[in-house]
DNA sequence: GCAAATTATGAAAAACTTTTCATAATTGTT
DNA sequence: AACAATTATGAAAAGTTTTTCATAATTTGC
């Protein structure tokens, strides 16, 4: 992972150089809030740490204008100061998460995991137990094979993931997926269901999405 | 928003809940661990805050079981613990964020948002200078307007995204997109082009692809 | 076990997407 | 400016997806 530590005390800065690089991270130390900028517009850092206090731009500052370039770098301030204006000042820029000083390098480097974590989730496949499925792509894989979901398909399968363990009800799920206000003159729900359990079938040899006489349908992944 | 508030203080549930509604957001209170880990089970929430120690469960078991069992909503923890070791494990449980008490509404509020935001924007969408794509509904969005792309016209768009700047030929394009090895008796990569070019000046009212005679196409954002 | 309600399914119809093809417009070269 | 090569475009043809509809199968309560 290529770290930036943005950083004007260079005792803290070398610390967690050193502490990364027993983590097998590679980093790159900026002495003040210009340099960090122009590093991070230049090179692809997989994680951003910025000191609030710096030299010639905040870690606030280099943070919004990271964020108004468009950059999606996962960031983290560190700050010194504990009011809560602050606090909330730093989510506010778009900073990921902060921590505050004094730390030790072991609550940073959870706090940096969580961050990865969640970057890393909200990815393009979700992974499900018996098959992943791209979202970008609309495509259901496992080992072997590979399905593609058409439009209905696929919006009627996440509807189902983010929802897993409830019971949809018809009109839930048409008003949802469908986006209209349910009219009961169509059958519509159950034709994609009937298709999209096919080829959950092909992918998982299971029936994933079970009917609730009377009540909806249940995808329950295990 | 949904909200469910597990907090066996009842004076800060109430208040939370009452913080919450003035925001537009409806929230539920669950009074300890066990039955906030029934409704988390039963209803559909967008948001979990989990009071650290409560009767029967604690929240990071509360949060532990969630997570085991494959609930992927956004949870905060409120701990009254500041010692170290407890946020690190409250990162680890599969928490979004803790806040520690006592905390103002604001900076719960706050927290909040940031955890909100990023399970919202995450990496479904690529935000180009004049539109973002939403990569899982194939779809092209800016403050008034939404395109749909076809699957070709998404595909396509996306190789000129992460090749920007860089002269395409069709054969490459080709290659890449339809996966054909080129037979030069089809047109159908300018077809596409022309298609997408018209939905991006749409969406951007700017030519984005720019034709190179002879060598190819180029996609500028700017 | 029967009837009423609900859900499942195959196939036709309608609506879209993708590909092809013929022709028009543009570009670079001489 | 004229030409040959390349790219753009409208429209038809082929292929998919989405929706509808009629009928079959299943479920629940009596």
């Amino acid at each position: 992972m290529e770290i930036l530590i943005a950083e004007d005390d260079l005792q803290i800065a070398l610390s967690l150089k050193k502490n990364f690089e027993e983590e097998k991270n590679h980093s790159i130390i900026a002495e003040d809030g210009q340099k960090a900028l122009e590093l991070a517009s230049q090179i692809r850092f997989d994680l951003v740490i910025l000191d609030w206090r710096m030299p010639r731009l905040t870690g606030l500052e280099v943070c919004r204008h990271l964020r108004e370039k468009g950059h999606k770098v996962p960031i983290i301030l560190l700050t010194a100061l504990s009011d809560i204006a602050n606090k909330v000042d730093a989510l506010n820029s778009g900073a990921d998460d902060y921590v505050t000083k004094p730390f030790s390098f072991e609550e940073l480097s959870a706090r940096v995991k969580a961050v990865m974590r969640r970057y890393e989730k909200s990815s393009d496949v979700i992974e499900c137990a018996h098959f992943d499925l791209v979202l970008s792509d609309h495509l259901l894989k496992n080992g072997s094979k590979s399905i593609k979901l058409s439009d209905k398909e696929f919006e009627l399968l996440r509807y189902f993931i983010t929802n897993r363990g409830f019971i949809l009800s018809k009109d839930q799920i048409a008003e949802n997926v469908w986006k209209i206000k349910f009219n009961l003159s169509t059958n519509i729900v159950e034709a994609t269901i009937k298709n999209l359990r096919k080829k959950l079938e092909e992918i998982s040899n299971r029936n994933l999405i079970r009917t609730v006489y009377g009540e909806g349908y249940v995808y329950t992944p295990d």
